[in-house]
DNA sequence: CAACGAAATAATGTTGACAATCGACATTTA
DNA sequence: TAAATGTCGATTGTCAACATTATTTCGTTG
């Protein structure tokens, strides 16, 4: 439930409406081309409209909602092809960090990406996917950070973010978490190698794969069907 | 029929203070890293502080500015590394939306192109730079759109943006125009040919091109200063 | 005289009310 | 009947006032 964000707040307000907003969208609360009345979810949170309008510029900017003028901000709705470019943009961009990666050479960085590595696998072996996911998450956040570019950095983060709007459930069954994770441990190898374009490879093959995988997921769905 | 001069004052408040404002910082009347002063700017304008808070939030989406919890928003100051990681990351992007072209083949965008190119070539051998440099950012819009990713478009447009925030002028001169535009010719080539990888290494080559004036620009600044 | 702290100041954050705008429905007219 | 127009309701856009937070100033104290 979304009922009142209490008093005794220590993060600004806006940022409190904004993670709300992002939890129920991402968590599909809120279907995709849904709108959102400010003042219905001011009244929800027992906040005035202001903040809400805020967070939603907020959420605008990650791409999870458009706004329309005179008429509200709606949850953003991507197709199939939208998605797909989604997924070559964000292999782009994630090959560019894990050369940065490489290319810096952080010990501790590349520490706490193998420890990831090995909780994934942990997850994977136990067919814990909620667990895989979160952690997998956080791995391509780690990833991104070490590559010390904000700008990039953001970016990258805000296009994931994007892409789980479709909620797709591309890493199901035992199989997708191995893969997935054999992936991962090329993208550590390359970067521990230092070897930039390497790295740059194995992080776009990484979110390329992911696309072929998303295709796949969609053409059995379709077939299928009815 | 439809009037320009009343669709201008029609135009919603927000835009009107966000193309004053951008204007503003891009054309350099607002330093960089100087705060934007929301009451002030509201009474120079003339409207209240709501519209100027939007129009900021507007130009935070696109990188112009930053804001600050409680402090208020700044004009963003880019490093020169700053500045290196956007040419890398325009660079690929660019390179993205160019193959996109190419693999689309649209006439009508390709012929619009050729005209930009004869226009652009003019102002060079004029040694227009005030010509070249408006007509240049339009020859980039026109790939942008005819690539017809929405998303990766605005993405383009807005580095482009945030490029502009350092003021440089790494085409100035004869020679920088007529090398400028032979890269862009490259750039047509490629994509009339339909050649994909060919379109994408000479989109992304032109803007690594802009790096490495801008480095020799610094270098030489650097040279001369001291 | 330097250093600390509290009050004054100025800015942003937040609020509720009002105005402008858009879509839907009803009414009129050819 | 159907198209055009007028009205109504709902929602966003805008505004001025208040609350909170950060900064600066200035007085006190060691």
């Amino acid at each position: 439930m979304v009922n009142d964000l209490e008093l005794k707040r220590k993060k600004p307000l806006v940022l409190e409406v904004r993670d709300e907003l992002e939890r129920m969208i991402l968590g599909g609360e809120v279907p995709a081309g849904e709108r959102l009345n400010e003042q219905t979810l001011a009244a929800l949170m027992g906040v005035s409209r202001a903040p809400v309008r805020e967070a939603a510029r907020s959420l605008e900017k990650d791409g999870l909602v458009t706004t329309v003028a005179n008429k509200g901000v709606y949850v953003r709705k991507l197709t199939l092809d939208d998605a797909l470019e989604l997924y070559e943009l964000r292999a782009m961009v994630f090959g560019y960090l894990c050369a940065r990666v490489a290319a810096t050479g952080d010990d501790q960085a590349l520490e706490d990406l193998r420890s990831s590595l090995t909780r994934m696998s942990e997850a994977a072996e136990r067919e814990d996917e909620s667990t895989y996911f979160t952690e997998n998450l956080a791995f391509h956040d780690k990833i991104a950070e070490a590559a010390d570019s904000r700008r990039v950095a953001d970016l990258y983060i805000s296009l994931c973010k994007e892409v789980r709007l479709m909620r797709l459930r591309v890493l199901s069954g035992p199989l997708a978490l191995e893969v997935s994770n054999q992936e991962h441990e090329a993208i550590v190898r390359a970067i521990e190698s230092g070897d930039i374009k390497a790295a740059s490879r194995a992080g776009s093959q990484h979110h390329l794969n992911g696309k072929q995988r998303l295709l796949g997921t969609y053409s059995r769905e379709r077939g299928a069907q009815t």
